[in-house]
DNA sequence: AACTTTTATGAGCATAGCCGCATTATGGGT
DNA sequence: ACCCATAATGCGGCTATGCTCATAAAAGTT
């Protein structure tokens, strides 16, 4: 059995820009981009717009904020830009979580089966 | 070179549970009770309030929406109830994000060296 | 049963952030 | 230089939620 080792409390620092990446995630709009570029590869924004229904500012923002965070990247094409996925780690995390979520509802369903 | 496999879209359910589960973690008070929970081992809630600075009330939400995703068990002690982290998974995501905070803050290092 | 201690919850305020509309900025073509 | 296409930004409405105060609920003690 591995005990859990004695951990040093994260400064506040830490805590603050931890939540705040996961801030990022936490909004569907946002989560939802970055699966589109994950799944299509790299696409501009007229793309995005037609495959998610949002509108082009809102668009615009919220990859702005990926983009500051260093999560996508974009190239210009003329007077497009293309977007694509800067970080292997937003896909892994969702993995985790996805696998997660799936462990939790087994159980909850054995819960009921064991009665 | 590892090619990143063809991925089916997440399902806007799944989406929406993702999202949700990184909010929990969006926000530094509830982060914050989490991590005092791994760091402390199991504790009450005036040990937390002391600890944390956060009202009484403030705390009883916020753990009362972790332990209804499961990231959180609680059993009473008399009239006290002690509080504990019930999923590992939230260290280990905590751990892979500051590794990339780390990694990234290295590379714009790098960037402003190498000019 | 009344009282104390501890935790949960209803009500309300304040703030953050999503989202769209309209406008501006940027780059390219004639 | 003017116009077109595309993306970014100022503005404002709206909703969600953090946070507190006051109160209720739960468990224990005498």
């Amino acid at each position: 059995m591995r005990r859990t080792p004695p951990q040093s409390l994260p400064s506040p620092q830490l805590l603050d820009e931890l939540s705040a990446f996961f801030r990022l995630l936490s909004e569907p709009a946002r989560l939802q981009l970055l699966c589109q570029l994950k799944h299509g590869g790299a696409m501009d924004v007229a793309t995005l717009i037609e495959a998610t229904g949002f509108s082009q500012s809102h668009i615009s923002r919220q990859l702005g904020q990926l983009q500051r965070a260093g999560l996508v990247s974009c190239e210009r094409d003329g007077t497009r830009l293309i977007y694509a996925v800067a970080d292997p780690l937003v896909d892994d995390l969702c993995n985790l979580v996805q696998r997660r979520l799936m462990q939790r509802l087994e159980q909850q369903l054995e819960q009921l089966k064991g009665v």
